[in-house]
This record gives C-alpha cells, sequence and structure tokens, in this order.
RNA sequence: GCCACCGUAGCUCAGUGGUAGAGCACACCCUUGGUAAGGGUGAGGUCGAGGGUUCAAUCCCCUUCGGUGGCUCCA
C-alpha cells in the first residue's frame, strides 16, 4: 500500500494504488485545480499516473511555491501546445505527416512533412491559431495509451509513418519496453500522436500560445535525408506572461547589431563588395580603433610584441600547417599566377585537373589566409631561440578569410574576412600552465571592463571518433589537461564538450548570447602541441640541446567583427564614454550663445575626446532629441547664462533630465577622467555627489 | 549549401496588370527658441538585376543577386 511523502515532509497512507490526482485533491481543492503534472521520486509524471508504490511526491503547478514560474510546467503546457498545434494543422492540412515536437527553452516547434507543395505559409497562421482555440476551448483530457514495443511498432506499421515508425525504433534503442500514445480527448476517437508524455491534465490549461514562426529542417538533422517544415511557437500559463515574453522580444530586436549598426551608421555591407564582407564606417571604426588601443596597452604589459604579416601566403605553408588539406572547402579557392594560369590553358587543363595538381603541389599558388599561426610560425622560425628567450609571445590585428556558407552569413557575428586579435606564444612545456593563466586573465580583464558578465565558458576536447585531427593522442592528452586546469584557475563554471576542438589542438571558448538567443564564440585560447611539430620548431635548452616549443593560440575578442557586434546589442547601441564615436555634443540654445558653445567645444577636443556642436535651425527640445537618439554619452547645453557664469549645462544619456550646472573647467576634468580610465570614474557618479539636483 | 519568406525614396514602410505614395531624414525660407519633435516650401525612385507572358509588368512566371528566419556547417 503506497505510502506517499509529500516535499514538506508529511506522509499520506493509501490503502490501495492511487494517483498523483487524488493526493492532490485529498491535500486541497485549490491545489487539485492548480495541479498540472507530479514528479514521483524526481520523475516528471502526468497527473494520471498510477502510484501503486512508496514514493516521494511533489505536484507540479505552473507556479511554485515561491510565485517563481516553474520550468517543469511551462516545458509540459508547451509541449502539449504542439500537440494542439499539430492536431490543428493535421485538421487544416490533410495529407500532413508528424515528425518530432519537443518544447524549447523560450516555446516549442513541431516538425512535420506536408504533401507536395501544401506547407502553411505565415498567411496560414491565423486560422492555425483559430483552430488551436478551439481545440482548448473544448478542454479536451490528454489521454495516455500504453502498448508493449510490438504491439505499438505493429500499430505504427499498419498508420504507415515512416518518421514515428523510426522514433519508435530509436525508443526501443534506448531501451524503452513500452511505447505511449497520447489522445487529445478519448482514446480511439480523438486526435493522437505517439508520443513520450508527460502532458498536462486537458487542453483548457494552456493559458496563452502563439505560433511564432515557420523555417525547415532536415529529418534527424541530415541534410541528406527528407527535408521537414519546423512551425515554432510559444506557449503560458497567462496571457500576461504571452505579452510580457512577446514584449521582450520586441525590445531584443531593437537591439540587433545589425538594426543598430545602420542606425548608428557602425558599420555597413554592400552587396557590391560582396556577401559577409564587413566595411567598417568612420563611426564603427572608432568603437573598433579604441577596443584595439586597449587590448595593446593590456599586451604590451603582458610582454607582447607586435608584428604584421601579409593577408596572403603560398599553399606550401598551408599544406605544411595542415590548413589546406583539411579545410579547402572552407576556404577561398586558391590564387594562381598569370603565367602559370596561361600556360594550363593552352595545356587544356580541367577544372578537376586543376583542382589535383594544386592539392599534390605540383602547381603552386596563393591562399587568402584563414589563420595567421602559419605566418607567425615563420617568424618564430626565422631566428635561432635559446630557453631564456621563451615564452616569445607575437602579436598581431590578423585579418583571416573564411569560406563561410552562404546561409549563414549574417550581419557582423558571421562573416566571410575578419580581424582577430590574435597572438601566438611560443612557450617551453614548464611555461604552459602559467601562459595559460596569463591568457585567460586577459580575456577575464577585458570582459570585467566592459561590464559583460554573461558569458560561458567551454573547455572544447577532441572527438575521439573523428579523424579531423593532427597529431599524437599523448600531445592531445597532455594538452586537454593543460586546458582543463587553466579553466579550474578562472573560477567560474565550465563544461567540457568533446568534439569542440580545433583540428591542432584543445582549446577554452568564451560563448555569449546575442539578442535572439544565438549562442557565439567570442574569445578563445588554444594548446598546440602539433603545429611546432610539423613546421620543426625547436629552441636551444639549457643542455644545448634542441628541444620542442609548444604553442599557444589565442584571440580574447575573437574577431574584432563578431566581438564588436556581441558588444552593440550587449550596450544597445549606447556606448560608455571611452568607446562612443561621438562623445559630447555642444548645443547652444541660440546663436547668441555660438561663440561660448564653441569655445567649449575646443576645449574639449583639445583634451583628445570626440565632440561635435549642434547649432542646427531647431528649437533646443528637437536638438537633445537628436542626440538622444544617437545615443551621445554627454550633451552640454550652453545658453547665455551660462557663458556668463562660465559653466555648462548637462545632460547624460539615458538620464532623462538635466543634470544641472558644472563649472567649464571642472567639467573638462571629469570628462577627461572618465575617458581616461576607460569608465572607471564617471562623470555621472562624481556629479551626482557633487550636485544634489542630479 | 538546403527550405521558406522578403527586396518600392537615404531610413521605416503603404500600394496597384494602365510607368507610384506616407512618415522621418535632406535642402531652402520664416522662427533665436533654456532641456525629448516650432512652422512653411522643395527636391528626391529604371519599384534589386536579367529574361519571359501581355496591347501594357513595380505587380504574373523563370533565372540571378542580396536580405531575413531556420536547418546544416563553423580550423
Amino acid at each position: 500500500m503506497p505510502k506517499i511523502t509529500l516535499p514538506d515532509g508529511s506522509i499520506r497512507q493509501y490503502d490501495a494504488p492511487t494517483t498523483a490526482a487524488h493526493v492532490a485533491a485529498d491535500i486541497g481543492a485549490g491545489l487539485a485545480k492548480a495541479a498540472l503534472a507530479a514528479k514521483i521520486d524526481g520523475k516528471l509524471c502526468d497527473l494520471a499516473a498510477r502510484i501503486d508504490a512508496d514514493c516521494a511526491l511533489a505536484i507540479v503547478t505552473a507556479k511554485s511555491r515561491d510565485g517563481h514560474v516553474d520550468a517543469d510546467a511551462l516545458s509540459m503546457i508547451r509541449h502539449s501546445c504542439a500537440h494542439v498545434m499539430a492536431e490543428a494543422i493535421q485538421t487544416l492540412f490533410p495529407g500532413t505527416m508528424l515528425v518530432y515536437g519537443p518544447a524549447l527553452e523560450t516555446g516549442f516547434y513541431y516538425d512535420m512533412a506536408f504533401a507536395d507543395g501544401r506547407a502553411p505559409s505565415a498567411d496560414d497562421f491565423t486560422a492555425i491559431e483559430a483552430e488551436m482555440a478551439r481545440i482548448i476551448q473544448e478542454n479536451r483530457p490528454f489521454t495516455r495509451l500504453d502498448l508493449s514495443l510490438d504491439a505499438g511498432i505493429a500499430k505504427l506499421t499498419t498508420e504507415g509513418s515512416k518518421f514515428k515508425l523510426d522514433n519508435a525504433t530509436r525508443a526501443k534503442e534506448g531501451g524503452s519496453t513500452t511505447l505511449s500514445w497520447y489522445a487529445t480527448g478519448t482514446l480511439g476517437t480523438h486526435w493522437e500522436d505517439l508520443c513520450r508524455g508527460p502532458h498536462i491534465p486537458a487542453t483548457g490549461r494552456i493559458g496563452a500560445f502563439k505560433i511564432t514562426s515557420i523555417a525547415s529542417s532536415y529529418w534527424k538533422g541530415d541534410e541528406t535525408l527528407d527535408r521537414l517544415t519546423r512551425v515554432y511557437g510559444t506557449a503560458f500559463a497567462t496571457k500576461p506572461e504571452l505579452e510580457t515574453y512577446l514584449k521582450q522580444v520586441e525590445e531584443a530586436k531593437k537591439r540587433d547589431h545589425r538594426v543598430l549598426g545602420k542606425q548608428l551608421r557602425l558599420f555597413h555591407i554592400d552587396e557590391m563588395v560582396g556577401q559577409g564582407l564587413v566595411l567598417w564606417t568612420p563611426r564603427g571604426a572608432v568603437v573598433r580603433q579604441e577596443l584595439q588601443s586597449f587590448i595593446s596597452e593590456a599586451l604590451r604589459v603582458q610582454g607582447y610584441q607586435q608584428v604584421f604579416t601579409p593577408h596572403i601566403g603560398k599553399l606550401e605553408l598551408y599544406r605544411t600547417s595542415g590548413h589546406f588539406p583539411y579545410y579547402r572547402e572552407s576556404q577561398y579557392p586558391p590564387i594562381v599566377d598569370h603565367d602559370q594560369m596561361s600556360k594550363l590553358v593552352t595545356e587544356g587543363c580541367s577544372c578537376g585537373e586543376l583542382a589535383n595538381r594544386l592539392e599534390s603541389g605540383e602547381i603552386e599558388g596563393y591562399l587568402l589566409k584563414p589563420m595567421n599561426c602559419p605566418h607567425h610560425i615563420r617568424i618564430f622560425a626565422s631566428e635561432p631561440h635559446s630557453y631564456r628567450d621563451l615564452p616569445v609571445r607575437l602579436a598581431e590585428f590578423g585579418t583571416v578569410y573564411r569560406w563561410e556558407q552562404s546561409g549563414e552569413i549574417g550581419g557582423m557575428t558571421r562573416v566571410r574576412c575578419f580581424t582577430q586579435d590574435d597572438a601566438h606564444l611560443f612557450v617551453r612545456e614548464d611555461q604552459v600552465a602559467e601562459e595559460l593563466i596569463g591568457c585567460l586573465s586577459l580575456v577575464k580583464l577585458i570582459f570585467a571592463t566592459l561590464g559583460m558578465t554573461d558569458y560561458r565558458v567551454r573547455v572544447g576536447l577532441r572527438d575521439p571518433a573523428s579523424d579531423k585531427y593532427v597529431g599524437e593522442g599523448s600531445h592531445w592528452d597532455k594538452a586537454e589537461e593543460a586546458c582543463r586546469n587553466a579553466a579550474r584557475s578562472l573560477g567560474v563554471p565550465f563544461t567540457e564538450e568533446a568534439g569542440e576542438a580545433a583540428f591542432y589542438g584543445p582549446k577554452i571558448d568564451f560563448v555569449v548570447r546575442d539578442v535572439i538567443g544565438r549562442s557565439w564564440q567570442l574569445g578563445t585560447v588554444q594548446v598546440d602541441y602539433n603545429l611546432p611539430i610539423r613546421f620543426d620548431l625547436s629552441y636551444i635548452g639549457a643542455d644545448n640541446k634542441e628541444h620542442r616549443p609548444v604553442m599557444i593560440h589565442r584571440a580574447p575578442f575573437g574577431s574584432m567583427e563578431r566581438f564588436i557586434g556581441v558588444l552593440i546589442e550587449h550596450f544597445a547601441g549606447a556606448f560608455p564614454l571611452w568607446l562612443a564615436p561621438e562623445q559630447v555634443r555642444v548645443l547652444p540654445i541660440s546663436e547668441k550663445s555660438e561663440d561660448y558653445a564653441r569655445e567649449v567645444l575646443a576645449a574639449i577636443k583639445a583634451l583628445g575626446l570626440r565632440a561635435t556642436m549642434d547649432s542646427g535651425n531647431e528649437r533646443v527640445q528637437a536638438r537633445i532629441r537628436d542626440a538622444s537618439e544617437a545615443k551621445i554619452p554627454y550633451l552640454a547645453v550652453v545658453g547665455p547664462r551660462d557663458a556668463q557664469q562660465r559653466v555648462v549645462s548637462i545632460r547624460a544619456f539615458g538620464i532623462d533630465a538635466n543634470l544641472g550646472e558644472l563649472p567649464l573647467d571642472r567639467f573638462l576634468a571629469l570628462l577627461s577622467a572618465e575617458y581616461r580610465t576607460r569608465g572607471g570614474e564617471t562623470l555621472k557618479a562624481d556629479f551626482a555627489n557633487a550636485s544634489p539636483r542630479g
């Protein structure tokens, strides 16, 4: 007879098998009404699931006792809503086959195979939503049917959906002993779907939902298999929650770096130049320049040496490094010189032949560099090194070119030409750990200065099943252990992920999310035992013998393009003073104050700050609005009164008020301090102390 | 690369098988205004490009380039 332990420690005893729904009803009518599911010994189940043994039971409701939205409940509402959507679509689009419909962090989707040319479009969303609303209105119970594996597979075979049959086969391979269906209503009468569950008690418990988009996918994510249509939606327990979510999405879209980049004129991508090729316009170039100065200063402190290298190199270089053979398809095609080309044409050489002869080395060519390491390696190799010289740290804002798939290119975050804040450290093996930690501290410094706290750390290890890696296992083991240890020293949680390594070594990556929830790798630190071998690098040790250095590749920003794309979204385009393309704008009240305004402007510029004056033919109100839309950190409004007292009247971005006046000298000193300290001291903060009006 | 959708003025977007419109921005004039839009006038488009259907195409069809959302990929 089941003895049921509740979360508060109390125990309820039943004479006969029962269900979570009954227990909830015994506890109270309110709970019974609010109940969506049960957790039996920590496992999420239907409320109607039979309880016939002792267990710990928790009733899942939309909101947990502390008032927070329950993640399990939300995910079940969404999964159940996916069923309702699938039923609605199958009703409106007969012949549609279902594939897979899980809940997501922000909603759900359902992959479907539509009859030829009969896929819905966004125009059909309203009709589908209306049908869904009807199903929800009917408040039909989710009813579970369990069948044995054989009976279940027989049923699916009769029904004839290869997709569902495959799901079942995989469930079997995964160790399932039964298959379950859920009917939305009465078994055998209403719509049903093969599904592991669990589900909420009835369709009426889906409080609010919306179909959000439609896209395509491949069956099992494999591009050689069926192309499916994926319909995305989201659902919440209540309408206000849905509305809040939709508003958030709307707000996030306004932060999109592609939108802000255009609005604030930070960069331009021109179809005449080419896909994925970013043109840095003057304002964006300022941001980049400031960041590069920032990192260059940090590099000098850490003992790096700056180098410059060309954008192309001989194919032989990349055959040696392994880039050309391993990643040929993701590079721009090789460049072959005129003479050689015309000779090949005369010989009637085909494209296929050309490719073969380029690969074999029979024909030499040049490659736009996909990475900077080979050039830096040749700098290191250009002179002999003593163990006393190491580490040698070569840094370059190095521009690289990669042939990304056209469908992947977009904005600044995925491009075909980008500049890494790259460096390669040539170190003795006993220096690896310390140098790795030095690299990580640089990444931390950058993130801290910019206030970017929302990132995760990933240690990328090799995938044992893949053959895309170069080098010996023993070296990989050492390198992976070094990365693990360095990551531990960071003091932040990290995950280890197999298959995320570079082809020459494991790495530590810093990953952030953009406004639409996509993850991007920014900074990266990689340990490499392999390229030194491929290039036969050496240094002379204390024993007067040749030793092999170890390389560390690192780029704390990752690429300037991607980093600034993410940074634009991080700041919603409102850069701090030190990064802002236009830092201060001087607004004379009228022409009468223009002379003084000009003097203020000149004084600000003399400090090395970027300032302008707007003496346009508009009222101050309008000019304040313009400046606010341009997200300029500080406005200095000056009129006759200010001129007479030699003060400026100040507004700061994001504070919707006049902060009051400051003597001109004081204003200049504070501005300068804020700029030089990169926001370590801010005018706003100081001003708030000095003036109660702030 | 694959699938879907989209491409009209500098920007955001309406619109139609009979060669186009709004708001903002821009230019000029009036206004000299003390903290988030003062008023007027004007200029501005080969309706992404190429081909086809049609008496007639910005609109329909095909191709192509570019963008967006996904999928796949990302040394």
